[in-house]
DNA sequence: CTGACTGCAAACGTTTTGCACGGTA
DNA sequence: TACCGTGCAAAACGTTTGCAGTCAG
C-alpha cells in the first residue's frame, strides 16, 4: 500500500481521514465514478457526505493526485494518477482496465501534435468493446 | 452539402426539419456541445425547444449518425460519425480538431486488444493541449 | 492556535419525462 | 391516416454552495 498521507502533502493537501479513504479505495479498485467512491467508503464511515466526496475530487484532479477518465454515454470514472497508459472500456459490464502505454504510438502522437504546432499536454486513449469476460457470459 | 434526409431515413429516422438543422450545425462547425447545437438552431428557428435537442442526440448517437466526444471536465460534444481520427482538444478556447488517424497506432491498437481477448468495437483517442491559435494569444 | 476541512441542507443547473398537438411517410 | 416527433412545463437528477462545527498541521 501507498503512503497516501504523504502523496497528499507532497501535493500540497491536508491528509484527512477522508482523503486517504477516498485514494485508497480508488487505488483498490483502479477506476471508480463519484458513485462508486460515495458506496464503498460509506460502508466504513457511515457520516461521510457525498458533498466532501465531489470537493475532494475536484480538488485532487486540480491538484494532480488524480486524473478524469471520462467515458462515452456514462459519468466520469477517476484513477490515481501514473504513467501513460490505454484504457479498455468494457461497454457490456463497464469496467476499465489499464494497458501500458506502447512507445510507437507514443513517438507518433508526439510527432503529429508538434507537427500541428500543438503543446501536447495529455494524452488519453480510450478502446471500447467488450471484456473477455462478458464475452464468455453472452456466450453462454 | 451532404443529404442530411436519406442519412436519416437509411439510419432509420424520420428527416423532420427539426433534425436536419441539428446535423447542419455539427457539420459545419465539427462539434458542439448540446448547448452549443441548441443556441445555434434556435436564431433561425426560435420555437425549437431544448428537449427536442436532447430527444434527438441520444437518438441519433444509438443510430450512429452522430458520435459523443467526451472531454475531461466538460460537458460532451458531438460530432457526425466518420472514419477513425484523432482529436486534438485545446484546454484554453475548447476547440476540438480532427486529425487522420494513423495506420501504423491502428494495428497496435488491434495487436494489442486481440493479445487482450478484448472485442475492439470503438477508438477514442483525445490529446490535451493548447492550440497554435492559443498559444500565439497567450504570447502577446 | 488557525486556517482548512467536514457534514448538512438548501440551491442550482442540467437532463428527462408526460402529454397534447402537429408533421412525416 | 397512423404513428412518430415536437414543444411545453414539470419533475427528477446530479452537482455545487454556504455555513457552523471540527480537525490537521
Amino acid at each position: 500500500m501507498r503512503d497516501y498521507a504523504t502523496l497528499l502533502n507532497e501535493s500540497g493537501l491536508k491528509a484527512t481521514f477522508q482523503r486517504m479513504q477516498l485514494l485508497e479505495n480508488i487505488d483498490k479498485y483502479g477506476h471508480m465514478s463519484v458513485d462508486d467512491i460515495y458506496a464503498e467508503v460509506v460502508k466504513t464511515h457511515p457520516s461521510l457526505s457525498l458533498a466532501t466526496v465531489y470537493k475532494n475530487i475536484i480538488l485532487m484532479v486540480e491538484n494532480g493526485v488524480l486524473v478524469e477518465v471520462p467515458i462515452d454515454g456514462k459519468k466520469s470514472k477517476y484513477e490515481l494518477a501514473k504513467e501513460d497508459h490505454i484504457h479498455l472500456v468494457c461497454t457490456e459490464c463497464g469496467d476499465v482496465e489499464d494497458k501500458p502505454h506502447m512507445q510507437e504510438t507514443d513517438t507518433l502522437l508526439h510527432t503529429l501534435t508538434n507537427n500541428e504546432h500543438f503543446k501536447l499536454k495529455k494524452q488519453q486513449i480510450n478502446l471500447y468493446g467488450v471484456c473477455e469476460k462478458c464475452q464468455i457470459e453472452e456466450a453462454s
